[in-house]
Order: C-alpha cells, then sequence, then structure tokens
DNA sequence: CATGAATGAGTATTCATTCAT
DNA sequence: GATGAATGAATACTCATTCAT
C-alpha cells in the first residue's frame, strides 16, 4: 500500500545528477564553458542555482565530470570500432570513423572534450590534461602498429589525423558530408606504405 | 629631460588604441574571449575600464578589430611566402608553413584567430565568419592549383591541412619543433599526385 | 570484536548530541557563532547538515545549549574552588583563577561564553543574558562579602574584576603565564581594604 | 559660466566614499563584522551592492579601513587628553578617560576596535593586530613613567585596566555612568604607589 | 537516528557599460 | 583622450533549514 509499486526502490536515484551533466554537457559543448552559467544549467534542469552544489562541488567539477565521460565514451566507440579488425590501416581507419561520429553525432559529451581547452578548468586543468592524453595513448596503440618509417612519422600522422579530426566540427555540416565519407576521404589523401 | 617619466612621446597618434588592441590580443589568445575582461584589459595598458568605450564601442567591436587584424596578418604571411614560388605543391608547402610561423610564433593576433570561436562575439559573429572566410578562400586557391582529381578531394585536402595545422597549438613545444619540420613532415604524409 | 570498527558502543544514550554540541562548542569559541556554518559542524562530527536538526531545531537553539553548558562549567568551577575558603579577599582570589581556568584552559564551552555576544543569537538573545547575569550574581555575592565602603565601589569592582580576566583570552600565551600568576598579579594591583 | 560657484571643484570629493566607511563603522560597530552584509551597507548609504568595490577592493579592507581609522581616533583622543597634564597618574586617568569615552561616545569607529576580533578580517588579520598593537604601545609608555616595582607590575596593569576598560562597553548603560566616573571608580580600586 | 535531495534566500564579488566632467 | 564614480545585472557559491523516506 505504502509502495506503488515495487519499482519505487530505484527511481529516486540519482537522475537528477545526471540530468544535470547531460545539460551540462549540453550547454558547454554548444556554448562553451564560461559562457555558460550555472543558472541556466540549473534552470535546463528544473533546479535553483544552489542546487547544484548538492550535486557538484563547482562548476569546474562538474566540467571535469562531463569531460570524463566524454572521454570515455570516446575511447569506448573506438575500442569497439576496432574490435575484431586485424589490418593496421583498416584498424585506424575505423577508429578515425568511430571518433568522428562520437564528436558530430555522438551527443554532446564528446563535443566538450574538444570545444572545452583544459586551462578553463582553472584548478582542474590538470585533471583534463591527463584525461585528454590518457585517450591519445590509445590513438599512438593504433599507429604504432602501422609500417611507418620511425617515431616522427608516427607521431606526425597521430597529429595530422587528430587535428584534422577534430578540427572538423568546425565546419561540418549534417547531410553533405558523412562521418564515414569525411575519414574516407581524408584517408585516401594519405600515402600508405611509402611514406618519405 | 626634466621629467623622469620614460613615456614614449614620438608616436604621436593614437598608439594607446593600438597598445589595447595588442592587449585585447594577447589576452584573448591566451586565456579566451569571456575569460579575459575588460578591466583586465585596461589595467594591461594603464587605463581606467571606463576609457576603453573612448576606443571601442564594446568589448565584442574590440574582439573584431583583433581577429581582423590577425587574419590580416596571415593572409599577408602566407601572401609573402608564396610569391616568387611556382610549382603548386611547392606553394602550398611554404603556405602552411607561413600559416603555422604566424600561429606559432607570429603573436597574439593570428592566435584568436584560431581559439576563439566565432559565436563568442555575439552580435559580431558573422563578421568573424566572414573573415575566417576570406582567409580560407586564399588557402582554396592554393589547393585548386594542384592536380587533384575532383572538387571533393581539393576540399578535403584544405579541411584536413587546415585542421591540423590549426590544432598544432594544442600541442606545440618551442625547440623541439619548428613550423617548418612539422609542414615537412605533415606534407611527407600526403600522397602527392596519385591520390584516390 | 569481529567487527574492525572501533566505535564506543558503550555510552548508549545521545552521545551524538553531545558530539555535535562539543563540536560547536569548539568552533564558535574558536571561530565565532557567524563564521561557523552548520555544514561544517555537521562535517566535524561526520553528519549531513540536514541530521542537526534532529538534535536541535535550530543553530540559535545550539547555541543556546553551548552556552547554558559553558555558564555551568565555570559556575561549577567556581563554586568548587571557594568551597572551604573563609577569607573573603581568598575566596575572590581563588573564584578569579577558576574562572581565568575555565576561560584559558577549560574547553571551548567557556570560551564560548566569553567570545560571542548574546545578540548574535537572535531570538535567544534575552537567553544568553539571562545566562551571563546568572554568572554574575555568583561574583556579585563574592564581592558583598567584601570590607568596601558602599554599593559603587563593589560594582566598580566586579566590573574591573570581570572585565580584565575575560579580556585575557586576548593576549595570553601559554607558558609565558599562567591563570593563577596572572590573577596574584592582579589582585596584588588593587587596594584592598583601604579603598577610596 | 560654466561652473556655478568656484566652490565646485572640491564637493565631487570622496564623500561618498566617506559616507560609506561612516556606514561601515556603525555596522560593524553594532552588529559585528559577518553579521552585516555589503548589501545592507550599501543600502545604508544609497549605492548599489556593487558601488562599494569602486571604493574598496573587499569587505575585509573595508574593515581594515575602519579600524585604521578607530584606532587613530583613539590615539588622538588619548593624546589630546593627556596633552599638558604632568602627574603620571593623573595621565593615565585622563588617558583611560578618553579612551572610555571615545569607545561609548566617540562613535563607531572606536567600537569597532573593540568589538571586532582580528581573526574576522580573514587575511587583513595582521593589519588589525598591527594597529591594536600600536596603540598598546602608546598606553604602554603612559604605564612606564608610573613608579611600580617592576615590569611584571607594569604589564599587568595596562592588560588590567584595557581589560576592564573595554569591556565596559558590555555593560554600559548611558546616564547611570559616565566615563570620568566610571574611570574614577577603578582607580580608586587600586593601590597607588605602595602596591606588593 | 538519521539521510538524500533539495529549497529559497542570501553571500561577496565581478561584469560590461555609461556619462558628466 | 581620457577619468571618476558609479550602475544594473549577473557571477559562482553558501546559508540555515525542510521533509519524505
Amino acid at each position: 500500500m505504502a509502495r506503488t509499486t515495487v519499482k519505487e526502490r530505484a527511481p529516486r536515484q540519482d537522475n537528477r545528477r545526471s540530468a544535470l551533466l547531460d545539460a551540462a554537457a549540453t550547454h558547454f559543448a554548444d556554448r562553451g564553458f564560461h559562457a555558460t552559467s550555472t543558472r541556466e544549467l540549473a534552470a535546463a534542469v528544473g533546479m535553483l542555482p544552489g542546487s547544484i552544489y548538492y550535486h557538484f562541488p563547482s562548476k569546474n567539477d562538474l566540467l571535469v565530470a562531463v569531460y570524463d565521460e566524454g572521454v570515455r565514451r570516446i575511447e569506448a566507440a573506438v575500442e569497439r570500432a576496432v574490435d575484431g579488425v586485424d589490418d593496421p590501416w583498416q584498424r585506424l581507419e575505423v577508429a578515425c570513423t568511430a571518433h568522428l561520429e562520437a564528436l558530430l553525432d555522438g551527443g554532446a559529451y564528446a563535443r566538450v572534450v574538444v570545444r572545452v581547452q583544459p586551462e578553463d578548468a582553472g584548478d582542474a586543468a590538470d585533471d583534463l590534461i591527463a584525461l585528454r592524453d590518457r585517450y591519445e595513448a590509445l590513438f599512438s596503440g593504433l599507429i604504432a602498429a602501422l609500417d611507418l618509417p620511425d617515431v616522427s612519422a608516427r607521431r606526425a600522422l597521430r597529429l595530422l589525423l587528430l587535428g584534422a579530426l577534430n578540427w572538423v566540427q568546425h565546419w561540418y555540416r549534417p547531410g553533405r558530408d558523412t562521418p564515414r565519407t569525411i575519414v574516407r576521404r581524408f584517408m585516401g589523401l594519405l600515402a600508405r606504405g611509402e611514406t618519405a
């Protein structure tokens, strides 16, 4: 009688916290960290501004939480994509596609990782840098498997690709391109084995 | 002689305005537009906050002025670089190097163009977009001269290169690399004539 | 002894309440009433902020409880000290010493009585004033037993002594002085019987 | 004919700043530092809360300014009072009276010095302590001139008197007593030359 | 005997901007 | 070519407190 249904136990869960996280992701991705106020965030989830601080100790920490989730999602997408693929260039290509899909269609979390600069997080800048590095290490691994002449070429390829991929958000218009076709084109421009 | 202050007397013109512009460029490039307050800018040039408004009607307009100067400088550098070079791939390479030099060693104005997102300018976002497009057109011209199969390949190359180049600021450490070596490496990864 | 937690089991009664009271005493004494937040108090005893309100209806009431305990403790110390002493000046001196010991070495409760101003308690200011008066009456009794010329001299002596004693906390450095030596010196400065 | 009167030059002076300082003194003295909000202060002088920060960089600095003025005023009053008085005990008595007058009738600035605890000023606590010490040094000088047996007696007398005097505000009711009569009574309780 | 989740009002402070002088 | 003095609105954040569970 007291509880309306047996499921009553769980629902009081932390879905306000995650609603808040979602709103933060969207706003940070779309307008930037500094251009987003805690009021906007609160309004977006129907809280009062002060109530945010029940869930997160500061706006900075909220950013770190979003960023962390963003990195986690891109990593997961990339790992899922390369799973079962054997050819090293093929693995790199599907990884790039997954990366780009995460950035363009994959929701706001991933976009935050590319849009927000670590230094915006103030004290927590180092946390963001560590997260970013963790992801780049995953990419380094994929590139290490290629038959490239030396470490310099590997580093150059990693930075060329990640730069180009992360910049896509600045000009991407859905419909005209898809993540897959963009990556196809980018990879097509590369000289595979016979690099200088 | 009588007065001890070393205040520069010579450049009679409005060097207050350009000092302000310089300070804005540095701050916007280093910390971002929203993270820079007009007070900081004023303090940096020894003005009172209100005095900024004698020179510029708003903080947004100040950004537009900086951005405009930034684009102007990159354009000038690129044009100077390609001048007298004939081979299309060679022209592209020196252009990329000039672009990267402007970004990395060329002072704050150019960095603002890459760091600040047009939407940060509010009303004036369109002005910034127009400026960015103007510059990209210059780049498109250089790429059009290459022997690439179709318009898609040309577009892909432009976006790949600009993305990779503009991303460099996120990882560049002076000493280890130079703009020239970075561009050499990037170009070396590309399949020249025989692109797919 | 199965469980590793050292949690005291014995004092069955509401030792959470008294832990809270202790924390409040310490914080109010050290930092003042307004400078102490209920969150700090809760954190100090490992509660959540809301849980305070199970034990006390408001922060003000918490202050009253601490203050009450503080007065009670000073009273008890003074009464214990004068017990068995006969000479009136001697009684006054040991009372002063007990008062000062309570203030300086006697824990936070007593210090709150001297540090916190009644008006800080808002509604409950009158409660604090009543408590303070109750204690001063005890002191008046001791002074009434002295061979002083008139009521004015008695009042002056009471206020001189209490003022000087209560001010000691502002300059006291343990080691250099002790409550006993301070009181000795103060009493030594007084003209005993032959007051003007 | 531009200026309405020759006096026009001065009046735009800093009288808003000093109105603000006055309001701060009154509020800090009457209700304490933490219990006074910047809003109240601003409202008291008809400013908006933010406008305070044109005049003072922080609430703490405002306190320091008030405190400084308070010490200055007590010092001035004491120095004025002892001027022309020769007998050392007489000098001490008029100094005490001046001190007490400053505290009780002399406006809020002096009261702040006694009411607010240095630690309330946060960062600026040391500034307040330095000011308080400066004033106590003045008092030490007056006491050094007395024919007291040793340095301990001098120190004890200084602390006894200052304590008693500063505590007066807690029980003083105008009308019943005056600073002069209170000091007379206090001094009358002291054993002059023949101290133990 | 409490907690989890919030509220609503308030905190000090900062913002871009204005405008008479 | 500014300054001095503010404005008005917003900022991130903290407060004591509530209450269903």
